[in-house]
DNA sequence: TTTT
DNA sequence: TTTT
C-alpha cells in the first residue's frame, strides 16, 4: 500500500515488573502491561470516575530491552510510541484467539523513562554521528538529531540564547 | 492516574465500506476496518515483501460518523486519530474473547480523509470560535486554531509571505 | 486542502513559571517555555553530551489554561500536544520577524502534568457524558471516550481483568 | 532530561518543488515547504474559510532524501515525522533572526508518501531483518516490525483472516 | 530558563 | 496489575 502509519503512543505506569525472556538465538523480548486511566467528574452526581485501560506492549528491540531490563519497575511511568499488531493464537483449551499488542521493534519505536533516574543513562556504543545501531529508543539511547550544524549558516551556539 | 496518554495515529486504507449502526437513543457507531501495510526487500532473496496489519476502528462521534456516511467507502484512505480500548465479549459458542479497538469518541479523536473529495467540506454547525459541538474531527470539521489574530501583535495575512 | 494533520507532540519540562495574561474580553492565554533534550555519548571521546530545544507554547483554551495557572510552575513535566503556527511580527526595532509556537487551541490539544499531584484534579463542569465543553485537555479535564459501554455486546466490567 | 520528546507528525501537500543540495562530505541535506490548512465555516455569516500554515522541513537522513528526490514534486502530498529545532541566522542586512523547521534525522524520523507512485517502493540495500541502515523512513524504506512470528506462538497467515 |  |  502506497503510504500507511501504524503508530501508538502511550504515557502510563507499569502493573507489574517486566517480564523478559529469550529467543533460541539469544535476543530478548520485554513484555511490559502499561495502564493509562481517564478520570472525570459525573456531570449529574458529581462524583468522581476513573476508567483504566491495560495496553500489553511486546518490545524487540536490544538496546530497549536493556533499558526495561535495568531501570523498569511496577509503577515506573513510561513513554512509549510502536505500531499495533494483532496475533493469533490458541489457548489451552484449543480456542483460537486473537491479541492485540503494541509493539516495539526496529525504527519509530521508543521507551522513554519518565519518572526520574536513569533517564539520561541507557545508550552504550552510540556515537556522534547518529545511525548505526537498530532499535534505537529515541533520547534514552540515540544520538542527537543534529549533533553538529550540518544544515548550512547554521551556528551551533544557538542553543543557549532563544529569546524567550 | 496522574497524566497518561493513550493515542493511535493510523493512516491506511478501508478493506470495506464502513458499518453504521444507531443506538437505542439514536446516536451512530460507524465501524471501520482499516489497513496498515508494510513493504520491505528481503535481504536475501531479494525478494518483495509485504504484511498488512487489520485494524478495527469503532466512531462514536456524530459528526464523524456524518463524515464517515457521506465519504468514505471501500478503499478510502484516512487518517485517524483515536485510543486503543479492549473489551470483553462472549462469542456465538460462549467462549469468552478480547477485542482490542481503535476508539473514536470526544476530544482529541480526529478522522481525515486523504484523497480528495469532500476533504474541506463536512462541518455544519462549526462557527468562528472553536467548541460547543463535541466529538470533532480536527481539520475536517473543527473550527479553526485560531481564526483571528487573538495573540497580540498577530497580523492576518502572513499566510501568504512566509518566505521559504 | 483535502486532508491535512498539524500536530505537535512534547514531553519536556517547564524552564519558567507559566505566564498568563488576558485577551481584551477576558479570555485567558498561557505561554510556557519548555525544554526538551537529547543526551548521547560521544562515539569517539565517550563524552556524554547534551543539546536541549527550548519551544514556545502558548495557550487558548480556557480550561487548559485554568489547568496552568493552578498546578503547573517552573520545573514541571509536561505532555502537550498541539499544532505548529508561525506567525509575523515586527521588533522594537522595526525588523520584522517570525516565530513559530506550538499553539494548543480547541479540539486535539491537550496538556497532560506527568509529575504527580493535582494530576486526576482539573475538571469542573465536564459530566458523564462527552462533550459539551469546548478546549479540554485531554484526561485532565475531559469525558471519559466511552463511559458507559456503548458499542453494543459490550459489558462494563471488563475493565479489571484483561488477563495480562 | 529524563524523558522528554519532541515530535511533530504533518500530512500536507508540498508547495513546491523539493531543494536538494549536498554537505561538503556529500550527504544530501532536503528541504521541503509544506501546506497544512484548516477549513471551517463562518458561524454567522456561513462563509467558508480556510487558513493555510506553511512548514520548512529539513531531511538529513540519506535514504529519506532518495525518496524525496526521486518520487517527490511540487502538490504531492506526504506524512512526516520529525522534531522540532529552532536555529539562528544572520540575514543579509546583517539582522539575526530565528528559523523553527521540522527536522528529520535518524532515529523516530518517517516521510512516507500520501499519493500513489512509488509508494511502496524506495528502499535498497533493507534486508529482513531490520536495522543496519540509519535515518529510516517508516514503511517506505524500513524493514518490517516482526517479518517472522517471532514472539512465541504466533502463526505468520494470520493476516489474512482477521475475522471484522 | 528546565531536567538528568 | 499501575497511578492519582
Amino acid at each position: 500500500m502506497a503510504g500507511s502509519v501504524n503508530k501508538v503512543i502511550l504515557v502510563g505506569n507499569l502493573g507489574k515488573d517486566p517480564e523478559i525472556r529469550r529467543t533460541q538465538d539469544g535476543r530478548p523480548i520485554a513484555n511490559l502491561s502499561i495502564a493509562t486511566s481517564e478520570t472525570w467528574r459525573d456531570k449529574n452526581t458529581g462524583e468522581r470516575k476513573e476508567k483504566t485501560e491495560w495496553h500489553r506492549v511486546v518490545i524487540f528491540s536490544e538496546p530497549l530491552c536493556k533499558i526495561v531490563e535495568q531501570y523498569l519497575k511496577k509503577g515506573a511511568k513510561v513513554y512509549i510510541e510502536g505500531a499495533l499488531q494483532t496475533r493469533k493464537y490458541t489457548d489451552q483449551s484449543g480456542v483460537e484467539k486473537y491479541s492485540t499488542e503494541v509493539v516495539l521493534q526496529g525504527f519509530n519505536s521508543t521507551l522513554t523513562m519518565l519518572d526520574g533516574r536513569g533517564g539520561g543513562g541507557g545508550g552504550g556504543s552510540f556515537g556522534d554521528e547518529p545511525g548505526g545501531d537498530f532499535g534505537s529508543s529515541g533520547p534514552v539511547s540515540s544520538a542527537p538529531r543534529r549533533p553538529v550544524a550540518a544544515g548550512g549558516g547554521r551556528n551551533s551556539d544557538m542553543d543557549d540564547d532563544i529569546p524567550f
